[in-house]
DNA sequence: GCCAACGTTGGC
DNA sequence: GCCAACGTTGGC
């Protein structure tokens, strides 16, 4: 099992939109981009990943699931491009700011705070449990 | 709104 | 194959 993160601009796509969509899930489309591509083609059905407000917000204010791995993205022709599927899980009950993440010394190497432009990123399972802490989350 | 970081494109 | 120019993203 690993974990992720996936960034999107809520008024594009937020949290609200992710939930809407229950069980059955969504395409994360759009992405034209071979790092966040990479990442979505090695992961597996039932890997979890953080749901991150850019922009305004700034902050992770849910929990994914994986419910479709990659597969050609239908918001394109080019073959290139390929896409998961993933599904609410819950909310934070806290949600985790960049600010909170940037001045946690545990948190100091997650990609989040160093490449803040790559929208699909590994997190790790240290990261994974501080960040729901810090969220009174259930990770 | 600005600018730094990064990725992509295209001329050579 | 290198590198300058350009476009985009996202934090501030």
């Amino acid at each position: 099992m690993r974990y992720w993160l996936f960034k999107s601009e809520p008024s594009t796509w937020g949290w609200s939109d992710q939930v809407a969509r229950g069980a059955a899930g969504e395409e994360w489309d759009g992405v034209r981009n071979y790092q966040a591509r990479n990442h979505m083609r090695e992961m597996k059905l039932g890997d979890l990943g953080f749901f991150y407000h850019s922009q305004k917000d700034k902050e992770i204010v849910g929990i994914v699931e994986i419910c479709a791995e990659a597969h050609p993205d239908s918001s394109t022709d080019d073959n290139r491009w390929e896409c998961v599927d993933i599904k609410a899980v819950r909310p934070m009950v806290k949600p985790v700011s960049l600010a909170m993440c940037k001045s946690d010394p545990r948190l100091a190497d997650m990609v989040l705070v160093h490449n803040t432009r790559l929208s699909v990123q590994p997190v790790t399972p240290q990261e994974w449990h501080v960040i729901c802490q810090l969220g009174d989350t259930l990770a």
